[in-house]
DNA sequence: GTGAAAGCGCTAACAC
DNA sequence: GTGTTAGCGCTTTCAC
């Protein structure tokens, strides 16, 4: 492959000039520019990102270390990241941690390795020292749909709680009494703001809280089938289900439809996460949607506001949700 | 950061060693192997990729050129590709083209700017000749879905003809007899082979075909809600949907039920792709289930296969589907 | 405005 | 078995 110093013997310039052509640094000669132009094209050559790395000591590349890109929340966030990625010059790398504290370590050596110039992450976990490394040696670094406890990182997240809580109280005003929770494990924060807001509806309605309503599963399909399949088999079992993501709510779909449990008559259900056949399944899927690519796009915006000298102190964006009712939550009069 | 000569110092070797070490290459003494160990632990060191990439002439990392990532069947078929690239130690570069050629061209400058050992690309088009400047430099290439016209490249695929075939050939034996066929642009080689393969089924089956029953679409939701529109508003609308992918077929759903038109009576419906809801909607969907996630590690083998001086000559492997036979193919009794 | 030359951090000949 | 050294391709002072 064609180098630098092949254009410049070839547009008879040296190196330093083609280098400045190439990265519209400094004047050059507009004449000795066509040379130069003319030569790049001949050879058809295209500059060492390598090399320039190296000697630039920073790479133009993000490393996205995303939870599980099976989950179309997380892919839809992940095209918001790449969008102003592209707009801003960037490549990114996207990395599937797999909800895995090992691999997430592994990608942010990986991140560490490749001289990445932010990384943005959902972590597994919020008592997670996994971006230490990171922070200690002052790569940028923003943590998407998730916080952390201790680090100071920026982070964008939608108003978990609150949004939990509107979904539960609107069961509640449908006139659902036994209203079971299914969130994730309570090492993410969005199962424990979740669970919270649940709570907090409950409590606003003076309703007690019944441990064995409250579920923890895995957010993946098989975790909301077998958590259902659980709460069915319970001596009172709830008349409604939050559940806390989209892939869950599939799999207590799912089980509903087999144990031949009718919704919303004999059980209300309201998911986390919107979904394009929400509309399709019977009854309609109510949902609290969130604004999943721009998640993506505020991230990457603060990354790029993060990076630099004059970075401003860490933050933390909180993005609306909102609560689409469909019929799977509207009990028909009796 | 700290480099390899500082771990040299503190452990009282030179760098060569520490290299040596770090790469399990060659003969080291323990004793010194553990000084080295020691050294690079107590300096946090982690070995700049960039410069070992920049030396050793080429990186360990894959580009994967994908059409639409916010398309189920192609993040399933990343997971597969990653998986594999993790095994083999390689880190994979995602990007996503969104079947726009301009932007397939510029990610093929960057995997070729960043050295990348591998590209994976399911191209926007079988006439491509996007891929042309990464052959030209020996850069190994496999197309993922999709295959290309001219190149003689590496490609991984499905029996996308026989699948069609297969799918028309059930909706005929129950009992449709004006099938139409929603497929994508005919720039990729899956719309044509999938049209042929329902042309096909047409002929065995002494059908005419109707120029009018076959409908390109965009790939996405809205191209098959506005071509189901189109067909339902024909002096005589079809009896029978055959849908090319899985977002056209939830806005082929979504449509026929704005218009109430039952599904299977009045209508029937194969969709290629499967999902995690086809069991959820009312009636449940027949579908054409794809090895999505095998479609990406054998493409990723085969990469593996591909590098190195002796690669075996470019071949192009085909996986098998299944007809997956649910309720909106299958026309009740009357 | 342009060129010479040093050096980013690493690896791989090669010499010992 | 270990160390010395050159050089991967680029950018960036620093002279001119």
């Amino acid at each position: 492959m064609a180098t630098i110093y092949d254009v410049a013997q070839l547009a008879a310039v040296s190196p330093a000039t083609v280098s400045r052509v190439i990265n519209e640094r400094g004047n050059v000669d507009p004449e000795m520019a066509r040379r130069v132009q003319e030569a790049v094209r001949a050879l058809n050559y295209r500059p060492n990102v390598v090399a320039r790395n190296l000697r630039r000591q920073t790479a133009a590349v993000w490393t996205a270390i995303i939870s599980d890109i099976n989950n179309p929340h997380f892919t839809s966030l992940t095209r918001g990241v790449e969008d102003v990625a592209q707009e801003s010059g960037h490549s990114v790398m996207l990395c599937n941690a797999d909800e895995d504290l090992a691999k997430e370590r592994r990608y942010v050596d990986v991140a560490l390795a490749e001289r990445a110039a932010g990384v943005i992450i959902s972590p597994a976990s919020y008592r997670n020292s996994t971006v230490a490394p990171l922070l200690e040696r002052g790569v940028p670094v923003v943590t998407i749909d998730r916080t952390l406890q201790a680090s100071p990182v920026n982070a964008v997240v939608v108003e978990n709680a609150a949004a939990a809580e509107r979904a539960t109280a609107h069961l509640l005003e449908a006139g659902y009494r036994r209203i079971a929770c299914i969130t994730g494990p309570m090492r993410t924060t969005t199962s424990t703001q979740r669970l919270a807001g649940y709570r907090r509806a409950l409590r606003a309605a003076g309703l007690p809280r019944d441990p064995e309503l409250e579920c923890v599963a895995d957010m993946k399909e098989g975790g909301g089938y077998e958590a259902t399949r659980a709460l069915l088999q319970h001596d009172r079992p709830p008349d409604a289900l939050f559940v806390g993501n989209g892939l869950m709510t599939i799999g207590a779909l799912r089980c509903l439809n087999e144990a031949r449990v009718t919704v919303p008559d004999q059980i209300g259900v309201v998911g986390f996460d919107e979904h394009r056949w929400a509309t399709l399944v019977r009854p309609a899927l109510t949902t609290v949607a969130q604004p999943t690519y721009e998640l993506g796009r505020a991230a990457a915006k603060m990354l790029l506001e993060a990076t630099g000298p004059d970075a401003p102190p860490p933050r933390t964006v909180t993005l609306p949700t909102r609560l689409v009712i469909r019929d799977s939550s509207v009990r028909p009069a009796r």
